[in-house]
RNA sequence: CGCGGAGUGGAGCAGUCUGGCAGCUCGUCGGGCUCAUAACCCGAAGGUCGUAGGUUCAAAUCCUGCCUCCGCAA
């Protein structure tokens, strides 16, 4: 079966990887076109790029989808099957039309819930206790094609979305290629989504990092690990803006204004006031210009007054 | 050449502007106190000041090249 993979970031490397490595016939790789990136602006070529020239498989990077060329491509490569994942495109119908056994894809969540760009993400920060990976049929609406097969996992009490994120690629890797075995075997079932159980996840956005006091220790905490690796929980601390990276519950109760800071122990950490009287210990954050360490190492250099 | 910050005992920092004894908060090791302790007291070890060169009587500090790390830019 001659398969065609899109996909873009190291998500998506994962499972274009375990393709590769089991012996799938992947005869053409889609991805993003390289773009500047990181300090100095150098021209990157995307993790699945790499994966795919390292395996001697041809690359197409159309900048558009939608004026011919990019499915032309396709069409010359003869696929079967197309494989999505977080390719970071809208495909038109045109080319989910053209691999005649369907054009699929890995979604980072159990559809229909998250639909959208950043799932994984909001399962975290809505303090989830489940979420999953799902495969599919791509439809013409975002995310909303009949779905294949689901894999479930739980999400740790303090997992942030980076940890969460290379599980659920490792579980998209194993499904993916479950699905496209049941598909070459013509046993791979479809069954519609229940669109009125459907949610939205959009891109997270550095506007959502600051926290707000005034909420539990416990949502706090999500959105520490929520926003974690991007974009980042921040507080303002004595005038100047940290990331937050981590924090642990207390015991103790406060009287003082969320936001205040209750102590400042070398041993332990950062500890603030919170909504309904509780408080916070953070103990892992970064200062503008350094890099992310401990709470307890950051006041052993930067003693704070309470 | 996209813009900016930073490299100092094991950790986190000060000192650099204005060149002149390697400093602070911890940690580690040894001793003491205590029913006890991450508490307290006494003592000790541990640093080519990222790296290469330059200026100088003298460089962590001034000048130049290079390396590494971090922030902005999704």
């Amino acid at each position: 079966m001659r398969i065609v993979f899109m996909g873009t970031p190291d998500f998506a490397a994962v499972s274009l990887k375990r393709l590769i490595d089991e012996g799938a016939n992947v005869v053409g790789v889609f991805t993003q076109p390289d773009k500047p990136k990181d300090r100095g602006m150098k021209l990157t070529a995307s993790p699945v790029k790499d994966i795919a020239l390292k395996a001697g498989i041809p690359v197409f990077q159309p900048e558009k989808m939608r004026d011919g060329t990019a499915v032309e491509m396709l069409k010359s490569l003869n696929p079967d099957l197309a494989a999505v994942v977080a390719y970071g495109r809208i495909l038109p119908d045109d080319i989910l039309a053209v691999p005649p056994k369907g054009t699929i894809n890995i979604h980072g969540s159990l559809l229909p819930k998250y639909r959208g760009a950043a799932p994984i993400q909001w399962a975290v920060l809505n303090g989830d206790k489940v979420t999953g990976v799902s495969s599919m049929y791509l439809a013409h609406d975002l995310d909303s094609g009949d779905v294949i097969y689901t894999s479930e996992t739980e999400i740790g009490e303090f997992e942030s979305s980076g940890q969460l994120f290379d599980r659920l690629s490792e579980l998209g890797a194993e499904l993916l290629l479950k699905t496209v075995r049941d598909i070459e075997l013509g046993c791979a079932p479809r069954a519609p989504q229940d669109a009125s159980r459907a949610s939205f996840a959009p891109q997270l956005s550095k506007d959502m990092s600051a926290i707000d006091w005034n909420k539990t220790p416990r949502e706090i905490i999500k959105l520490i690990c929520g926003l974690n690796p991007w974009p980042v929980a921040t507080a303002e601390l004595e005038g100047l803006s940290f990331k937050i990276f981590g924090a642990e519950y207390t015991e103790n109760k406060t009287d003082k204004p969320a936001g205040t800071v209750i102590s400042a122990d070398v041993k332990k950490g950062i500890e603030l006031a919170c909504g309904n009287g509780e408080t916070l210990l953070i103990t892992r954050l970064q200062a503008p210009g350094g890099k992310a360490m401990a709470a307890c190492d950051y006041l052993r250099g930067h003693p704070m007054s309470i």
